[in-house]
RNA sequence: GGCGUUAUAGCUCAGUUGGUUAGAGCGAACGACUCAUAAUCGUUAGGUCGGUGGUUCAAGUCCACCUAACGCCA
């Protein structure tokens, strides 16, 4: 048994993600923790919310509320949303948990013992009223450029110019709208990233395996230009991890915290801390994950995230667990993903463009949504969402070849034979045919999935539905029945036990349909098909079922027009 | 303006290290079946692989230039 550790890019807390970035991360991780689990190996899948930073700062000022209770909130939302699609984490932590804080603060305490910190003295604009230091975006005034008096001290929303703070007209604070702002000399770590160089570059060229979008990202950053540079890991604000050096005070940085980039991918981290303290285990439980001196060494550990995250996962927070110089598990496989667009532009959550996680949810339950999203992920290059091959897609491969084929197995059993599995003739040459040909599916489907080729993966599993609606056509058993019913019951059951593998093999992409289809045949403990041979002679003569109701509905005209009208301007509410 | 990505059948996409008649699903046409959510199964039609030139015995697959769309940065 293999022991996976899995983690998604964690999305931020500001709001609601669209679906863009669901398929970016989070359900196709999902997809792989699920088979992961089938499969019968030990799986730990990660996921929590990125909480830090000025725009939750700033989200819940509009919001009206404290950034902690805000983050509480939406941390909240964003985990219903997460179980109404089906998302597996044995945990959805917090970037603010109590153990980020401490482990961020122990890694900052390690870094700066190995001389991998530095101290820079900027300057930085500071408003006398509010008593802080105002990142660039919270100070307002009148664009040299095109005279718009709300632009931002890092760009002008108007015209797009981007912005120094010190070019604006009557600069004021966003906050306050204070005018009294002086700069003022502000202190702040930065991580030598640049002295890392070397040995993230040997570690990038340890992974032969990885994708070439992958490693050409990383050594661009790597090798461009002077290389790979230093970063800023603090900030002045009120909302993050306060700067410590491990446990003790970092003198000179009383009012700082760390820059979310940095405590963001620790997170991955303290969330298996979080996981074992929510499921009363200990600290050798979620160790045994992280540290390879603690029983990592085993462990198999792939992330899952948009291409636009690709330098954090390849070089930021390597060089975080590098510089440690203690032993943490470090990825072995990334699988990333390119943008989703939404009928011919962008998805975008800034401008409320496209269709949000809560939104699809109200129209239609998970798996369709699942289904299409995993089975035309972005995974070569940017895929296109249209309303038409939405409906299409889902009407033909859901409620067409895997539901109408539940449907019609179920029902002409229960009309000839009863709601219970029929005996018999056994299974003669086109069984045999069939179940080959099952077979032959399967293992590519297995290959598919252990590769992380998400399409390709829907793709077989398609085709082993299709084998089942084949196999039924051509021994046709409404037909057999007439004349030899012993060898229409043999045909029959064979179907019944196909409805049973088709359900197994469903499972990581379509939950609800297979739980649904695996309590319609009274099956409880699913196990996975390793042999199809004997798979499919497991239901055997006597084993009772009921007739499900219809899996999937289709999606008429009607509907998808409405849709594609309502969700074709910006979002409103 | 710089950098980068993409450009394959009506649509959405596959095409490994260059090698026989370029593939899948949807859509279309025709046929079969009637158990089933007017579902299913089969057959067929459809592409000078964005354009031009080059390397090679051989290029969708490598190189150069051009065009278009998109993205990042400035």
């Amino acid at each position: 048994m293999a022991r996976h550790l899995i983690t998604s890019a964690i999305p931020y807390i500001n709001g609601i993600k669209h679906l863009g970035n669901l398929v970016g991360s989070q359900l196709p991780a999902d997809l792989f923790a699920r088979y992961q689990r089938a499969r019968g190996h030990e799986v730990l899948f990660l996921c929590a919310t990125d909480e830090h930073g000025t725009p939750a700062e700033l989200a819940a000022a509009k919001a009206g509320k404290p950034v902690a209770d805000y983050c509480a909130e939406m941390h909240a939302v964003q985990a219903e949303i997460a179980r109404g699609f089906r998302l597996s984490f044995d945990h959805f932590g917090r970037s603010s948990s109590p153990q980020n804080h401490a482990l961020t603060q122990h890694f900052a305490g390690r870094l700066a013992e190995a001389g991998l910190i530095r101290e820079v003295v900027e300057k930085q604009v500071y408003s006398v009223k509010d008593g802080r230091f105002l990142p660039d975006r919270y100070i307002e005034g009148t664009c040299p450029n095109c005279g718009y008096d709300k632009a931002r001290g890092d760009q002008c929303e108007n015209c797009t110019k981007q912005l120094d703070p010190t070019d604006l007209i009557d600069a004021r604070s966003a906050i306050s709208g204070a005018t009294e702002l002086e700069v003022r000399d502000t202190k702040h770590l930065y991580l030598r990233q640049s002295a890392l160089k070397d040995q993230l570059d040997t570690w990038i060229d340890s992974k032969t395996d990885w994708p070439v979008l992958t490693t050409s990202i990383a050594k661009k950053w790597l090798h461009d230009g002077e290389g790979l540079r230093d970063r800023g890991i603090t900030r002045d604000l009120d909302w993050g991890i306060p700067v410590r050096k491990g446990d003790a005070d970092w003198p000179g940085m009383e009012d700082k915290v760390f820059y979310v980039w940095f405590d963001a991918p620790i997170e991955y981290i303290a969330c298996a801390g979080e996981w074992a303290e929510a499921n009363g285990l200990s600290e050798e439980d979620w160790q045994r994950w992280w540290r390879m001196d603690k029983g990592a060494d085993d462990v198999r550990y792939t992330q899952f995230m948009g291409k636009d995250n690709v330098p954090f996962h390849t070089l930021s927070f390597p060089a975080t667990l590098i510089g440690s110089g203690e032993p943490w598990k470090m990825v072995d496989h990334l699988k990333s993903f390119n943008y989703l667009n939404y009928d011919g532009g962008q998805f975008s959550t800034s401008q409320g463009r496209g269709i949000f996680m809560d939104q699809a949810l109200e129209i239609l339950p998970a798996d369709y949504w699942r289904w299409w999203l995993l089975s035309h992920a972005p995974e070569s290059s940017d895929s296109e969402f249209t309303w038409e091959n939405f409906q299409s897609a889902v009407n033909k491969d859901l409620a067409d070849v895997l539901g109408n084929f539940i449907s019609r197995i179920t029902k002409f059993c229960s009309s000839k034979f009863g709601e219970v599995v029929p005996g018999g003739a056994g299974y003669g040459e086109p069984e045999t045919a069939a179940i080959s040909e099952i077979e032959t599916r399967l293992k590519r489907y297995e290959a598919q999935m252990e590769a992380m080729e998400v399409r390709k993966s829907a793709q077989e599993l398609r085709a082993i539905w299709v084998c089942g609606n084949e196999y039924l056509q051509t021994v046709a058993p409404w037909t057999t029945f007439k004349t030899d019913p012993e060898a229409a019951a043999a045909q029959t059951r064979l179907g019944l036990n196909m409805a049973h593998l088709f359900a197994v093999l469903s499972a990581p992409f379509l939950p609800d349909a297979s739980q649904k289809i695996l309590a319609s045949l009274n099956v409880d403990k699913p196990i996975w098909p390793d042999d199809p041979t004997t798979f499919l002679d497991r239901l055997g003569p006597g084993h009772t079922f009921a007739v499900p109701e219809v899996l999937f509905a289709k999606i008429s005209d009607e509907d998808r027009e409405a849709w594609q009208e309502r969700f074709s301007g910006q979002r409103t509410g």
